[in-house]
DNA sequence: CGCTGACCATACGGTCGAGTATGGTGTTGG
DNA sequence: CCAACACCATACTCGACCGTATGGTCAGCG
């Protein structure tokens, strides 16, 4: 009874929780099983308490929700621009963002699960906010290269449908699963053919 | 064995009704939302019958999926076969398979929405099946096209997750919505980009 | 004509998960 | 030390669906 079984992230070793500690394991939730798997008992078991606990913290499960997301939102828009938007080469920046999504595919697993639940108007707004931000920082990087502005709209729509795409067949769709020197090269070959010299 | 109308969410005939319609009207409804929403009460509702026809027909919600499903892998499969597999050059080929889907993307619709519900058990083997034909297809034209066999199997993936990325954000996302001579020139620009001269 | 079987309606039972009611327990400030 | 509050448990209700049981109707043979 004292102890709290834990989740994928291991904190939960405090008897009391918080709103916070909620939409971290709906978020961990969201990533592993999708937004479906977000229901109030099942997570309140893995956090080692039952419902009562969460009606205490949230009105509802739709509120949960869009805390969790309102929150991974802010995280993910902090460091899509600290880490990337900086680089000044155009083309330096392009790359690096292929490299990161290739690499670390496992941490686009949030998003890839929201873009399953575009149903939910709970999603739709963020979701449109972020991918809008993401291709006005390919558009500007493609422009930086002297594109005009159709050719950049048109190159970016593709390199983000090329990501949306492989987030999908990559973590959904068993695919012949890529290794880690098979994934290089494979990234490698989508910087050529999407970031012209 | 040819059975009445019932194209689309169109209200039904008097006419009795028979497994095929069930089927059908199981795909539109996974066509416009989505997997989850097949549920038997309102499905007899659509076609203007209770549940207690639905019994007849189909032992179970999930034998009403599968047969679904099967159905339109049948469809989708003998369509790509006869449509685009006979075009002998590779390059015409290609171009070809980008300007279908692109014009017609609502007719990938079910595709997408399978997409999204591939945790269910009923989904994965179709679609390992149905995207597996289409990446050989893929890279079959590249290889022809001299690609080495590395190239042309990460050539395809890239174009196949251009596609699939592509159907997300234009069926799921709002998306700034192409018109029709955009699309088109959006098109070109897929097919410049991604069919090397 | 009357029987048979395909097709359908109605009513009921069972499960699962969201939300409510209410009371209990540990921590904390006055 | 003892209220007050934050946090949690237990035991319900309620609605959405799946599936079952059973009886009704219409078409077409024999």
């Amino acid at each position: 009874m004292l102890h709290a079984v834990t989740s994928t992230s291991e904190k939960t070793e405090r008897t009391r929780l918080s709103a916070a500690d909620w939409e971290q394991g709906a978020l961990d939730l969201i990533a592993t099983h999708g937004v479906g798997a977000v229901a109030v008992e099942s997570l309140a078991k893995q956090l080692g308490v039952t419902k009562g606990s969460f009606y205490w913290h949230f009105p509802t499960r739709e509120a949960l929700l869009k805390a969790a997301i309102d929150r991974w939102e802010k995280q993910t828009t902090d460091k899509f621009i600290e880490e990337v938007a900086p680089i000044a080469d155009p083309r330096a920046r392009l790359r690096e963002l292929f490299r990161r999504t290739g690499h670390e595919a496992k941490s686009h697993a949030i998003y890839s699960a929201l873009l399953r639940a575009l149903d939910h108007p709970m999603a739709r707004p963020v979701m449109a906010r972020v991918t809008q931000q993401r291709m006005d920082l390919l558009v500007e990087a493609y422009r930086q290269m002297g594109m005009t502005k159709e050719t950049a709209a048109y190159r970016a729509r593709l390199a983000y449908a090329a990501y949306v795409g492989f987030l999908q067949l990559t973590l959904q769709v068993g695919m012949p699963r890529l290794e880690h020197d098979e994934m290089e090269a494979y990234v490698e070959h989508v910087i050529e053919a999407l970031i012209p010299a």
